[in-house]
RNA sequence: GGGCGAAUAGCUCAACGGCUAGAGCACUCGCUUUACAUGCGAGGGGUUCGGGGUUCGAAUCCCCGUUUGCCCACCA
């Protein structure tokens, strides 16, 4: 049921920013400061109206044009239009735009396809949640509201939702293919869903099967595992006895049938006859030979044994044979059911055979004997399975032995499944918890055998704790409850072992590559993947199935189907036995060509009416749909698993199942970014799917209907799936809702701006599993950011307590947002909510702000100069070369090209935070530390060293682009004003659209800018300074003091660096000879250099503080000479370890020796 | 129960068998220094969870244990 959307997104300014101030953005002048929110929507529009984020498949499939590109393409993980997105989306969502802008920049032709997930079940609940909360819904939702009624309920709250997520993703600066927008319910999508449940029924991989699901008995629905919650009860174990009979024999099938069979018709066991047979049990021994004998068996559910059809003993257990071919009676019931041999049972402690099965807290309780209700209990249903031939057979026939014992409300009842009641008619009608009583009532009264023995049916009750699955949303205890359910046949190899085969081939990576492994093992043990959901929110099952009063000519409607069959229509599955469909259907399906021999023989024999499914390829085809109603064919009232539509991702939103241009040039698409948990749910079937359903090698674009072998052969649908960390709270608890620890990305981008967000996030991904972000308030008061008080609340979390105070006047209170969630408190005018922030976001912050002050510093350095020069520098079109520079630019030439290779490669290999850390330090501790600095006298009349600042700080903008691409968009405009000249070896393309960076050329630098020379030269003029700037910190020189070096005989040259080092240590001058006044020694490389005039003559040299530094030294070098020294005089290590190893260790306690020296002589001179 | 991680400075994290174990925040000292105090310079702070082993050499590899997180399965 699919809801068409209107997803024409129109191309048009739809930043909800603030609108900037007047001249914030302005060409002329930056700021004096960097206030994200006067440029985020500024950017924001110039991207979209020059349509910068636009993918276009006609340059992929353009083949060798000169417009012709690669994809790039990433499928965004479409969120669940459930709620607001938190930290975890901006994070993972960050990825993916900083994979797609760079790629974009690098010249692919990069798509994001953006959209939302329906989320079936999670959207449902949320939405009748809400109508509850707003007193619009009360009592059952199926008796409140008609389907389509409610349908349209949620359409509104999907809206609301999708509009905000859609707003959040923009404010973040996503930059997807907004033009492509996709909802997993649109019509795109939907007639995706509606093709691939045709091909697959159609191909006999989709079939429907009996199943148990989790039933809340209030709201009267199935609900998910992940629905539920458990929740410790004090239980108690109930022993039971059942008594031990002969079977009744074949001739007792008919009259079990019929529902006449008396209890006394069954033929006892009496003690004797069983001790003859075997049975050796101690606690037996007593019993009188001529009673009748029993077996006992543990249950926490008494009441589930109405459902029982068959009682299980381990192979191993020492009195399985003498049970052989016995049965146990039900009491009251007079159920004759079977004793299977399973090895799942457990051995009681005194049986068990290894200190392994000892060990089993089940041995504890356990009797040896299992009752079995597969019809109400999970495992019971899996012990059906194996021993499903005997214990229908007991029940009378195939599927008998699924007894449902409750009506929806889980009452017992007789009226949904159960029909030999016999004697426990006194049960019917009563609830759960009163038939549990009622049970143990009758058990305790009645006895086993004769009236004149002794021995009760009820044996005894221990108390125990364990636990009990509840639903969210009622509370009510959930209860296993047996259903006709679809499956989609993922066991076959054309899915399962088609998505291993992907990963064999190296045609899918996982990274990091650990994760191969859950996605091998998941395929390894997978089983039928179970598609229908008793919802309204979905895309309803394209099935149409006989009601209960079918009718009509179905001789005729069968010949009709054939014909459908042949035109591609229908693909459809039928059997005279409603009773048996299930197998038909989950043994090898009959194929449609099948179909018509199949019927003639079935149908003939049996008078009853057919059962049919008939699958309905197009959702308009009126003929077929008129004619199945006309004989009273329904659609299916559930909903496919919101998963299935997401499987079909990256199929849907490219155009499948037509052959459009987008599908042609895009799939399959280059990266997948997501966290681990959805591994199996969604990665897997997307592969599955992906290989189904394309043909080997893709498709060509042509717009005719897509089809592939069915063998399993496509292509994957990505090349790399990233399985990014997950962000907890200081604690290392995930952020969810009810715990209040969650962070809103919009206040961060309104606290902080998005590219601080963004730099931060991605600074944080890390190659881990878990990443901890420790969650500060906001105080409403004052605005300060503060850390907590903690408290641990009931379940054991550490949560902020519910009430704080103000951390600079504790008179003022508010409320946290595990607070509000808890329940505990509520926001007021005088204790407002706190808002969640964290304190990790200001390093993104200072980045930016520490870009934004650079960047205006290389302008006004450079306008200067235009203003100088007038026109005359903008002529100069002839490239500068690296060997032409000066020392500092060479150095900071050969710091770009190490940065581009290393941003490269950490991008390369997913390692967003090195990517950070990598374009951090080039553009902080080498740009802005040492370069800035030492160009600060020189630049002015230098031009080709203005031409080496501009390429920098164009090189550095385009590397940060993809992490901070609004600072990094408003600072490009203005450093493009300025005439550039090339750097030989740098290239750096001009932006293809609009003059917008985020179109750019992804800088390319030769190796050839690598200078090491000029690196060591640079190093050890850098080593220079820094002991000198530690002299001076010792002695607290002022800044603006210039002292002078004087050098020892045999230093090496400064060279170039001389001039730097006095810029940079605040040198007035270098010299060679002694200083004639009051000096300081240090030693650099075991020489004597010394510093003079620190002081003023008046003032004396502290001696003490020059001690402590030389003190230091000493021991830090003692320290490493005696390390070195073990090294060395490890005879082994000269041995085996690598010459150049022990060459550099024998340099470095050389140097250490001579340095020590030289430290300890000055020293010594101070004294 | 099965699988996958983590444990390194007060906090959050790097270091992928070999530099004296490094960053950011926090802390200490000094600095309004004409890009930036959201800053600059300098500094203190480590038994790399515990115990074994392999190796010339271990934070790194292996084994045992402890603590902790996640995913899957299960809970008569």
């Amino acid at each position: 049921m699919a809801q068409p959307t209107d997803h024409s997104h129109q191309q048009k300014p739809e930043h909800n920013a603030d609108p900037a101030p007047a001249g914030a953005a302005s060409p002329e002048a930056l700021a004096k400061q960097f206030r994200p929110i006067d440029h985020e929507g500024v950017i924001w529009d110039r991207w979209i109206n020059a349509r910068v984020f636009h993918a276009d498949s006609s340059r992929v499939l353009a083949g060798a044009g000169a417009e012709a590109r690669k994809p790039y393409t990433i499928l965004i993980p479409p969120p669940n239009v459930t709620d607001r997105l938190h930290l975890g989306h901006a994070f993972n969502n960050t990825i993916q735009d900083v994979l797609t802008r760079a790629h974009r920049m690098m010249g692919f032709e990069a798509l994001w396809m953006p959209g939302t997930d329906h989320a079936g079940i999670a959207t449902q609940a949320v939405v009748e949640k809400r109508l509850r909360a707003y007193g619009e819904l009360k009592g059952a939702l199926k008796e409140a509201f008609t389907r389509d009624a409610f349908v349209e309920k949620i359409q509104v709250f999907k809206d609301e939702y999708e509009a905000v997520i859609t707003g959040q993703l923009k404010r973040m600066g996503c930059s997807c293919d907004w033009d492509r927008q996709r909802f997993t319910m649109d019509q795109q999508c939907a007639e995706a869903v509606r093709e691939a449940f045709f091909r697959l029924f159609r191909d006999g991989l989709i079939y429907r099967g009996k199943r148990l699901v989790n039933w809340d008995p209030v709201l009267q629905t199935a609900v998910a595992d992940d629905e539920c919650f458990d929740e410790e009860i004090d239980g108690n174990f109930y022993y039971l006895r059942y008594p031990l009979v002969h079977p009744h024999g074949a001739s007792t099938q008919r009259e079990r049938e019929a529902g006449t069979l008396p209890p006394s018709d069954a033929v006892p066991v009496t003690w004797s006859e069983l001790r003859a047979r075997g049975w050796d049990a101690p606690e037996d021994a007593a019993h009188a030979d001529e009673h009748q004998a029993w077996v006992t068996v543990a249950t926490t559910r008494p009441e589930t044994y109405l459902g029982d059809t068959a009682v299980a003993i381990n192979p191993h257990d020492p009195r399985a044979k003498a049970l052989k071919g016995l049965c146990v009676e039900l009491p009251l019931v007079g159920r004759v059911i079977p004793i299977v041999e399973d090895s799942y049972v457990v051995l009681p402690e005194s049986l068990a055979r290894t200190d392994e099965g000892k060990a089993d807290p089940k041995a504890k309780f356990a009797t040896g004997f299992l009752k079995v209700t597969p019809a109400h209990d999970a495992n019971d249903h899996e012990l059906y399975q194996r021993h499903k031939r005997v214990m229908d057979e007991f029940a009378g026939g195939n599927g008998r032995a699924l007894i449902n014992i409750f009506a929806p409300d889980a009452t017992i009842s007789k009226l949904h499944g159960w029909s030999d009641v016999g004697g426990a008619n006194i049960f019917v009608g009563l609830s759960r918890e009163e038939a549990r009583r009622k049970v143990v009532g009758e058990f305790k009264t009645r006895t086993v055998g004769s009236e004149t023995s002794a021995a009760a049916l009820f044996a005894k009750s221990v108390p125990y704790r364990h636990s009990v699955p509840r639903s969210d949303r009622s509370k009510a205890v959930v209860e296993p409850y047996l259903s006709d359910q679809w499956y989609v046949k993922v066991t076959d190899e054309r899915l399962a072992k088609a998505a291993n085969e992907a990963l064999h081939s190296h045609e899918l990576n996982f990274h990091p590559a650990r994760y191969a492994k859950s996605y091998e093992q998941w395929h390894d043990n997978i089983r039928d993947w179970c598609i229908s959901r008793q919802l309204w929110w979905g895309h309803q099952i394209p099935v149409w199935r006989s009601g209960p009063a079918g009718s009509g000519d179905l001789l005729a409607l069968l010949d009709k189907l054939d014909r459908w069959t042949s035109e591609g229509r229908v693909a459809y599955i039928y059997d005279y036995n409603p009773r048996t469909v299930a197998n038909v259907l989950s043994s090898p399906s009959p194929r449609p060509s099948d179909a018509a021999s199949f019927s003639d023989h079935q149908y003939a024999e049996e008078q009853q009416p057919a059962t049919f499914f008939v699958c309905v390829r197009k959702p308009r085809d009126g003929e077929v749909i008129n004619a199945l109603h006309a004989v009273g064919l329904l659609q299916d009232p559930d909903v496919l698993d919101t998963w299935f539509s997401s499987a079909l991702w990256p199929l849907s939103t490219l155009g499948w199942p037509h052959a459009t241009p987008e599908l042609a040039a895009f799939n399959p698409s280059s990266a997948l970014c997501t966290a681990r948990e959805i591994i199996t749910l969604w990665v897997s079937r997307m592969v599955m799917f992906n290989r189904y359903f394309m043909p080997k090698g893709g498709v060509e674009a042509g717009g005719a209907m897509v089809e592939a072998q069915g063998l399993g052969r496509g292509p994957a649908p990505f090349k790399d799936v990233f399985i990014h960390a997950v962000i907890q709270d200081g604690q290392g608890q995930k952020m969810s809702k009810s715990l209040g620890n969650g962070v809103d990305p919009l206040d961060i981008i309104l606290s902080h701006g998005a590219d601080a967000m963004r730099f931060t996030l991605c600074h944080m991904a890390t190659q881990t599993q878990d990443v901890r972000m420790p969650v500060d308030l906001v105080c409403p008061h004052t605005g300060e950011v503060f850390a907590p008080k903690f408290v641990t609340n009931k379940d054991g979390y550490v949560v902020p307590a519910s009430i704080q105070s103000s951390p600079k006047d504790p008179t003022k209170k508010m409320v946290t947002g595990y607070g509000v969630a808890s329940g505990e408190v509520k926001a007021s005018a005088e204790m407002p909510l706190a808002k969640n922030t964290s304190s990790k976001f200001d390093l993104g912050r200072n980045f930016a702000t520490k870009l934004w002050n650079a960047a205006k510093f290389a302008l006004m350095i450079l306008e200067n100069a235009d203003k100088a020069a007038g026109q005359q520098e903008s002529r100069q079109k002839q490239p500068v070369a690296a060997a032409s520079v000066t020392l500092v630019d060479r150095w900071m030439l050969s710091r770009l090209a190490r940065g581009v290779a290393d941003a490269n490669s950490a991008l390369r290999e997913y390692q967003f935070s090195v990517y950070a850390q990598c374009v951090y330090d080039l553009l902080w501790r080498d740009f802005c530390d040492w370069y800035l600095e030492a160009i600060k006298p020189t630049v002015e009349k230098d031009a080709s060293q203005r031409a080496v600042l501009r390429a920098a700080i164009d090189t550095m903008l385009r590397l940060l682009h993809p992490v901070m691409p609004f600072v990094t968009e408003v600072l490009f405009e203005a450093v493009s004003r300025h005439p550039r000249r090339e750097i030989t070896g740098l290239s750096l393309a001009p932006p293809r659209n609009s003059a917008l960076l985020a179109s750019a050329g992804w800088p390319e630098a030769s190796a050839s800018l690598i200078d090491e020379r000029a690196e060591r030269e640079f190093e050890g003029m850098r080593t220079l300074v820094t002991a000198i700037r530690e002299v001076r910190a010792q002695h607290t020189v002022p800044f603006k003091r210039k002292i002078m070096l004087h050098v020892p005989p045999g230093a090496p040259d400064l060279g170039a660096g001389r001039d730097l080092a006095m810029t940079l240590a605040g040198l007035d001058a270098i010299s060679t000879s002694a200083p004639s006044g009051p000096s300081v020694a240090f030693s650099v490389d075991a020489l004597d250099y010394r510093l003079s005039n620190l002081k003023d003559a008046a003032e004396a040299v502290d001696t003490g503080a020059e001690r402590a530094r030389l003190t230091k030294v000493v021991a830090d070098l003692t320290k490493s000479v005696e390390t070195l020294d073990k090294r060395l005089s490890n005879p082994g290590y000269a041995d085996k370890a690598p010459p150049h190893m022990v060459q550099q260790s024998k340099e470095q306690l050389e140097k250490a020796r001579r340095e020590l020296a030289a430290a300890q002589t000055e020293l010594s001179t101070l004294a």
